[in-house]
DNA sequence: CGCATT
DNA sequence: AACGGCTAATGCG
């Protein structure tokens, strides 16, 4: 049988005492298959072993064989031995006989990974084979392979099975499990109910029979999962969850590995895709779908279930129909589904592991090709000398008008590219000198992996924008984009990777070189302005704000491209002219500004606000939109509008004249052990608070709370439940002089301090009252 | 200064 | 075979 696929995950399970690969995925039709591989065995490399080393390495009764090979180590070539072996998992063990780990190389690669690199595959695969009897497999096909190659990426539909457990509160006893299933656009949902163990066994029946690629909930990874694992272990069923019979793998206590699926919870997605100001499922749900959740009290769930059974089973069955139309509505499916494919690993390992992985993947294969050495990372040795960052141009209170902003096109992937910066032409000997002394060969002596990699890259983006420009169809369109946008962000992860301390190819310099070249590069285009007499009011890492000087945006726009343009031809990198602003703010701190957009012509009269508490979770409403408020007038250059406004505001807040909606403060809580003095702290409080109540709180979680209390030490706070606030009485004295304090941070650039914007006669203006 | 956030 | 991109900077308590 031939056919393509879409890999959805990979991985291994030992067969007669040996690993047998397995890819799990869809075809175009939306059939789902198993691909098995039995001839893939694991292997690494020791650099010029010593004869005791050797010695033990031939001795161990799972060599399979031990070659002599060359190796680029380093800028030299090494004389080394690849053993090859018959167990992955064995592979820790065998490490330890080598004394100097920095000779063993590549013995720190996941065992599906080394199959990835080494038979070249990608997203969406070609193979051929027989299919044989699905056995203990859940998928519509199990094919073994006869070959197996990269192609073309596609988009087959895949199936999301989303869930939700409802337990009682004091004896933590299972009651339901409510489900909503998407496939091919059709949903279908129901539920569980029964003896707790019953309902567990049910569920696996369910999973293996929908036999869904992708598992998710609201809070699935910290609540559900464990829940059931523990109901799984205590009644002796094993929870067969994966598409090879095998259970569930929790990696460092947060990301679940089920083989054959990925485990995305919704919660952790939206947290990384939107940073909600509230991470509850009924604030996510009205904020992205608006659609409210079932009403039933959590608090109160034996009583309600004993009363109306029926009532608590919507409820459950509604909040998995949330989550998976949330995890929908942040089309996180199709973004990575399209970092798969630039990054050239399956889905999974794309969704729930790091930039490094990434990385690897692409460096990887051609480290292999050419012969050059593969290191392990190196957790335990980690450097703690920290690497100098970006520049940041201080910059004047004061109201700018028409300035541009300049900045550099993906500046770090591009000085890497300029300066031949790699791990391969690091050389005392190399004629490139960064500013910190460090030396790299140049491209025409040597031209680096990375560099390459890197410029095969920005071609590869340029070419989808391109393809994105002529195209008409919209969904195709929107393809190009976000794939154009996935190799962007890649790029961009490759400085943050090279500059870490654990990773493989990482040389300290290297990270300190990039940022070198960058602080240069920025200060010499600085220096080079105001010696021409340009004014340059900010900057920052890469990006340069000047005063155009000019009184209409059309010469102002064509001054700033034509600086750029000289830029870029005099320093080999590309500087665009992002942005025109007209006028900019600045109360004269770093990384904080506001500004009215007059160019490009599709953003013209947009407000941007950076840095100010407007973006902030930790702010209040009220906090936020007040700022806003007065920024609008301060850009309009309606100084006395905006001292007029910030008084009535703070005057409002002061008398109570506020929602308490608009009063909510979040921020994230960690696990209790790591801090060091939790009580003092309103996040740590609220957490408390919101347990002892028998709320959902996991670490990591956001809290909201209201202020109740300010002056008592540390100050009293009580958690924030919508719809549950009828007592809380927020102390208003405490958010009046919050708002002060930041509506006075913008206003003192204006002479009007906190003192005087907060002395109002409250009495002449009762605007509200007027209408009672 | 510790902590969270941008 | 398995944890893991980076720093600069602000502001609250």
């Amino acid at each position: 049988m031939e056919d393509e696929l879409r890999v959805v995950s990979a991985s291994y399970i030992t067969e007669n005492g040996g690993p047998v690969v397995e890819l799990f995925g869809r075809n175009r039709k939306g059939e789902s298959f198993t691909l098995l591989y039995r001839n893939f065995l694991p292997y690494f490399y020791v650099i010029e072993p010593t004869g005791t080393e050797l010695e033990a390495l031939d001795k161990i009764d799972d060599k399979v064989k031990i070659e002599n090979v060359k190796l680029q180590y380093r800028g030299e070539t090494r004389n080394a031995i690849k053993f090859t072996c018959r167990s992955p998992w064995r592979v820790p063990e065998f490490r330890k006989i080598i004394r100097d780990q920095n000779r063993i190389l590549a013995a720190d690669i996941p065992f599906h990974f080394r199959f990835y690199y080494d038979f070249d595959l990608g997203s969406c695969v070609k193979f051929s084979g027989n299919e044989v009897e699905r056995g203990k497999f859940t998928t519509d096909h199990v094919v073994v392979l006869d070959s197996i190659e990269k192609t073309a990426d596609f988009l087959p539909p895949l199936k999301i099975m989303s869930f939700d457990i409802e337990n009682t509160i004091k004896t933590q006893r299972l009651l339901v499990i409510g489900y909503t299933i998407s496939f091919t656009g059709k949903y279908e949902d129901g539920y569980i109910v029964g003896e707790p163990a019953d309902i567990v066994r049910q569920f696996v029946e369910l999973v293996r029979k929908q036999d869904p690629d992708v598992i998710t909930g609201y809070n699935i990874d910290g609540y559900d999962l464990p829940f059931i694992e523990g109901v799984a272990s205590k009644g002796g069923i094993e929870l067969k969850l994966a598409r090879d019979m095998t259970t569930p793998q929790r990696i460092q206590g947060q990301f679940w590995r089920i083989h054959g699926r990925v485990v995305a919870d919704a919660w952790w997605n939206v947290k990384r895709e939107i940073h909600p100001k509230q991470e509850t499922l009924a604030f996510v749900s009205i904020e992205l779908l608006g659609e409210s959740k079932g009403d039933v009290d959590r608090l109160n769930i034996d009583r309600e279930w004993e009363k109306d059974r029926e009532r608590v089973i919507k409820y459950c069955i509604k909040d998995s129909y949330l989550a998976l139309r949330i995890l929908e509505k942040i089309d996180v499916l199709d973004k990575y589904e399209n970092m798969s494919t630039v990054s050239l690993i399956p889905l999974d390992d794309v969704w729930n592991s790091g930039n490094s992985t990434l990385i690897d993947s692409l460096v990887i294969r051609v480290a292999d090709r050419r012969g050059i050495a593969v290191p392990m990372n190196n957790f335990i040795n980690r450097n703690e000398e920290k690497i100098e960052g970006g520049y940041v141009h201080s910059i004047e209170p004061g109201l700018y008008d028409m300035v541009a902003v300049l900045d550099f096109k993906s500046m770090y992937p591009s000085l890497m590219i300029k300066y031949n910066i790699c791990f391969t032409t690091i050389s005392e000997d190399g004629e490139i000198i960064s500013p910190n002394g460090t030396r790299f060969v140049s491209p025409e002596r040597k031209r680096g992996l990375i560099p390459e990699l890197l410029e095969d890259l920005m071609r590869t983006r340029d070419k989808y924008k391109l393809m994105m420009r002529n195209e008409t169809d919209p969904g195709r369109k929107r393809y190009l984009n976000s794939m154009q946008s996935q190799v962007k962000i890649l790029m961009n992860s490759f400085y943050g990777v090279f500059a870490s301390s654990f990773y493989r190819f990482t040389d300290q310099n290297i990270g300190s070189s990039i940022t070198a070249f960058a602080r240069e590069t920025i200060k010499g285009i600085i220096n080079d302005l105001n010696s021409k007499g340009i004014q340059v009011i900010y900057g920052d890492t890469d990006s340069v704000f000047i005063k155009t000087g000019k009184t209409d945006v059309d010469s102002a726009v064509s001054f700033s491209v034509s600086i750029g343009e000289e830029i870029s031809k005099r320093l080999g990198i590309q500087i665009e002219v992002e942005r025109v602003l007209d006028p900019l703010f600045s109360h004269g701190a770093k990384k904080r500004y506001a500004g009215k957009v007059v160019y490009p012509e599709n953003e013209r009269g947009n407000l941007i606000v950076r840095g100010y508490e407007i973006r902030r979770t930790d702010s209040f409403d009220l906090q936020s939109e007040a700022l806003t408020e007065i920024f609008n007038y301060i850009l309009n250059r309606d100084v006395n509008g905006a001292l007029r406004r910030a008084k009535e505001i703070i005057s409002d807040v002061k008398s109570g004249r506020v929602e308490i909606d608009k009063l909510v403060i979040s921020r994230s809580v960690k696990d209790f052990e790591f801090y060091k003095e939790q009580d003092s702290l309103a996040n740590v409080q609220t957490a408390k608070k919101l347990m002892k109540q028998g709320q959902e709180f996991v670490p990591g979680m956001k809290v909201s709370w209201i202020v109740v209390d300010s002056k008592k030490r540390p100050q009293e706070v009580e958690p924030y439940i919508p719809n549950q606030t009828s007592n809380i009485k927020p102390d208003y004295q405490y958010y009046a002089d919050r708002v002060a304090q930041t509506l006075s941070r913008v206003t003192e650039v204006f002479s009007v301090d906190e003192t005087s914007l907060k002395n109002v006669d409250i009495k002449k203006k009762s605007t509200l009252e007027d209408f009672f």
